[in-house]
DNA sequence: CTGAAAGCGCTTACAG
DNA sequence: CTGAAAGCGCTTACAG
């Protein structure tokens, strides 16, 4: 449409092709030297007598050139890519982007880009992420790894792809978790010691290992505190703050409710303060969730929450993976990241007749 | 450390070397053909023979063979390497991570990936950041410009790179931004309507884009609706949640005190209802908070808010950029995606005295 | 200190 | 329908 002259690179000496990107050879060409004396320059090799090295920086200058990264690592022996890649469930979640942010920030300070992607809790989409990385040659994969069959990550480690895991667990990989059942048995415990016996659990698909491992510490504090462990107070496999708000009020309804909810996940919590809003017992029915949420500060009354460190999940998640691109050849490695409870008040209702009024 | 045998591929017939992966050299040798059929087979060419392709297909599942795609694409004409860039302020914001959320579907859909890096608001950072992404020949970069010079960018547009910002506009550039005077303009309106005639604005730094933005929107409705425009009212160049706290609660204990107020972007909404709180004026003084937060509608009183669309502004802004890469050479555009005013209680709350109580 | 040749893994442009 | 040669932009391995 418009004429050539409109996108034509100025300084380019090379062909007249929009937007072609100069190269060493055209370096070579203006700065009078061999290819090899503009690739040492821009190597920063200090064989280069001085005068070279100017006339080169000057070319380079000139024509705008830019090394090529993926060729230079083609022919290099090293044949790293200095890209790693993630693929965590929902890059939105605010749990994962800040997993995310934890694993660019280190991956920076080595130079080194992170590809990213979502898996949506499908194991398909995850295996053709990773698919899509392996071609381009990522050094490795930092993977929240969905529920399903993995068995396709052997030929991956086989052809020397570094991969570890946050959030869950996959056998023989390294890992970054958070300390889930303990964590669970401190929060469940929290509300034993208020004198709660009647404890309800809310949590995620079952099969989910953070879910499984939380409803596990769940249990081993019911057992400590001599709490009912009592199946009818257990509602699982619950898909989002919607479901989490139904059960919520079904579980809340029955003929022996219980006077304290443990929640599983942040958006089971939401749902359940939702659902404890609607039936007014938000200052009666006592509350801890797992994972922090914006503004539960600020609720009333303010939420009692298991705050994770995903950052920090991120970044050491980051620093193993790098460990084992360096080729660390040691053991799996599964490093525990705790989490902190945060008692705001809706962990610290009392049961139902004890002292009516909460304070704020 | 460990002998060799523990990770070599097991059907390699490649040198020992650990991890090496098979070329399409080595599938050639061993289904017997030419390394050109071989490449035909990979990328889907019509004209090999059933058996050719056959004896090609085993090859490549013996070996586990995967083709190099940074390899391919140096020698393919059309010189593409299917991965773009996004450069946002902080993924680990909200905001950011939805918007990073629609620029990655948007761009599997077209099989590219998408690197990813936090500028913090630091052009030195931002700038950093598109240099190492243009060295790995990123056919296009989604930015959301910090505040700063931008002349760099010409450099990259005559190299060829596509670019498109987000949430603020560059010059000359394409870019997908929310309605941010008009909608600002909506929220002041919104207090207008109920009777506020003073109220009180927070915003981010002056030289922020959508800072500037929302306040001239802020005035926009000041003069149609007659309401003070005093400089007293109005407090900028907040960071922050603690900033805008103080700034709230200095602003609300002046002799005459705004009986609304609107802020500018979603961490100052949360140090306004801090500091609220802590005042006891929350059901007292209104507020309209620019960007939604989670959990706004649980606060008491909700928080109104007005919503942006982070993924569609995501989706478009990546739309843009393919659109750009395939040639698009129309004049630059500017796409603009309306936020959503959602009264929730806390916008809804007349002036003091018109109406002591407010309903749920 | 500098450069000509070969090669990284693949595709293009030709020839059969 | 199939393949040998050349080349993408760079680095390695040599030679001077």
């Amino acid at each position: 449409m418009s004429d050539r002259t409109a996108a034509t690179p100025p300084a380019s000496r090379n062909d007249a092709r929009r937007g072609a990107r100069p190269t060493v050879r055209d370096v070579a060409a203006l700065a009078g030297v061999s290819i090899k004396t503009v690739s040492r320059v821009v190597n920063g090799e200090k064989t280069v007598g001085q005068l070279l090295v100017d006339r080169v920086r000057a070319a380079i200058d000139e024509l705008g050139y830019r090394p090529d990264h993926a060729a230079s690592s083609l022919r290099r022996s090293d044949g790293r890519s200095h890209t790693i890649a993630v693929v965590l469930e929902d890059l939105a979640n605010p749990f994962s982007a800040a997993v995310h942010r934890g694993v660019v920030d280190t991956a920076r300070a080595r130079d080194v880009l992170v590809l990213s992607a979502s898996s949506d809790e499908d194991p398909a989409d995850e295996h053709n992420a990773v698919i899509a990385f392996t071609a381009r040659r990522v050094d490795g994969v930092i993977l929240m790894p969905s529920t399903g069959d993995h068995r396709w990550i052997r030929a991956e480690l086989t052809a020397g792809m570094a991969i570890v895991t946050v959030d869950r667990l996959i056998d023989g990989l390294d890992a970054v978790v958070t300390d889930n059942r303990a964590a669970a048995a401190r929060a469940t415990m929290h509300l034993a010691r208020r004198g709660h016996r009647r404890i309800g659990f809310l949590g995620d698909l079952h099969h989910i290992y953070t879910a499984g491992e939380r409803l596990l510490g769940y249990r081993d504090a019911l057992r400590d505190a001599a709490g009912e462990d009592d199946e009818a107070l257990v509602r699982q496999d619950l898909r989002g703050s919607a479901q989490a708000e139904e059960a919520t009020i079904e579980l809340l309804t029955t003929s022996e409710p219980p006077t304290a909810l443990f929640t599983g996940q942040n958006l089971l919590t939401i749902g359940a303060v939702r659902a404890l809003r609607k039936l007014g017992l938000h200052h009666e029915v006592a509350l801890v969730g797992f994972d922090d949420v914006e503004l539960g500060d600020l609720l009333a009354p303010g939420l009692t929450a298991l705050a994770q460190d995903p950052a920090e999940i991120g970044r050491r998640a980051a620093a193993q993976l790098f460990a084992r691109i360096d080729g660390a050849d040691t053991a799996p490695l599964v490093q525990v990241v705790p989490a902190r409870l945060l008692p705001r008040g809706s962990g610290e209702i009392p049961p139902r007749g004890a002292d009516p009024k909460v304070k704020r």
